[in-house]
DNA sequence: TTAATATTGTGAAGATTTTCACAAACCTAC
DNA sequence: GTAGGTTTGTGAAAATCTTCACAATATTAA
């Protein structure tokens, strides 16, 4: 079945858009949904949605749609959300603070075993029922709690030495707040949030408008 | 000079990266940088930097490389970062307090001006200076402030009725943080953080190369 | 069974984005 | 001023992504 092409980020994109829209259909009770309704609640065409689809295969019932659970189901396996990751945090501030008590991403499989800091003074401290380490620890806790994928919200300045522990316990996916381009070895994956840039987004797409007729 | 073309979503995000490195080579001290380097620094080619910088003219010196420094304002100009602007906050929980409490946007040119939610119990808190509001006063505060953008950190449930009143307000930006596809009139730019379908993108990098060899 | 209607799956066409490759422009040294 | 070494800017080629369009398949009704 996986065909395994390459799949390009921006389908990446849909194809957790299309999920979203799934469990909301789920929780609705809705039983069928055609790619044309896909195509109206996420920013697509119905062809679009179609392609993206059927990438891993065809799960559709031409006349019918999809059925909304089985489609969820096979999405969610796609996107390895068939099983639960085992995250660890690091950088005990305030976005780590603000990500730890946020329950969205264990409600999706996404859990936080364990937090990380450099700081003595919150080196010790419970968060959520978790303690904090220092990243010193890192290579020790993370193989003892399995962590397959790193948080990073610390400052730049901060980023050399933690990747170097990051890199020797051997992490393949971190999910980066700092605002720097990590050097990671292959076969490391990682993903930048970075929400100054998509206020500059905001702001170029003003000053396009207002240049123009 | 502003050709304005159609400049596409990635070209705009690379020139933030873009910016972003300037700004530290500025801090470092260094005046000139060629588009080699910046390849380097960013995750593109150098072929892929001179397109994109040239999208707005010709700033460079063959044989010699950018000026930093007049590379960095002119890239200003066009992000819309040569001016402040003005945001809202919408949603007085934990991702906007870390928002708030995060100094970076401030030190951008974007300041948050106004904080607005629907609980009661949050209404007429202070934050960092500024006295949540409540969500009805939205028009006629933003209007006063001169509202621009804005951040929009609210649950699912709250969309509807948040988003009646900022398109009342003509606001014509907006930072979403809201799992969900925001229904805009046309002439309002969203840009969507949504950090569940980051981790989603992480594990699926896991799944292909598990699956393949 | 057949006709009418709906909707998928997918080659092929079209559009967009990225890479290539090289002439043009600039600097330094002598 | 000329030669040698760099590095930009940009058409053209290549690669990638999106849209089109329609045959194939399913359902329902009579």
């Amino acid at each position: 079945m996986a065909v395994s092409r390459k799949i390009s980020e921006s389908a990446v994109r849909r194809l957790s858009l299309y999920l979203r829209i799934l469990e909301e259909l789920e929780r609705k009770g809705q039983n069928t949904v055609s790619s044309e309704e896909m195509s109206g609640r996420s920013a697509t065409t119905a062809a679009q949605v179609r392609k993206d689809l059927s990438l891993f295969g065809s799960f559709g019932k031409r006349g019918l749609g999809y059925a909304v659970t089985e489609l969820a189901e096979r999405r969610k396996k796609i996107l390895g959300r068939d099983r639960r990751w085992r995250g660890a945090l690091v950088g005990a501030g305030r976005i780590g603070s603000a990500l730890v008590e946020y329950g969205g991403f264990a409600e999706r499989g996404y859990d936080v075993v364990a937090i990380f800091d450099s700081d003595a003074s919150k080196v010790g401290g419970k968060w959520g029922g978790l303690c904090v380490r220092d990243i010193s620890e890192f290579e020790a806790v993370s193989n003892d709690e399995s962590v397959e994928m790193v948080i990073l919200a610390i400052p730049v300045e901060a980023v050399p030495s933690v990747m170097e522990h990051v890199e020797k316990a051997g992490i393949r996916g971190i999910l980066n707040f700092a605002p720097t381009k990590l050097k990671v070895p292959l076969g490391v994956a990682v993903k930048d949030v970075n929400m100054v840039m998509e206020l500059e987004a905001l702001s170029f797409a003003f000053s396009q408008e207002d240049g123009e007729g």
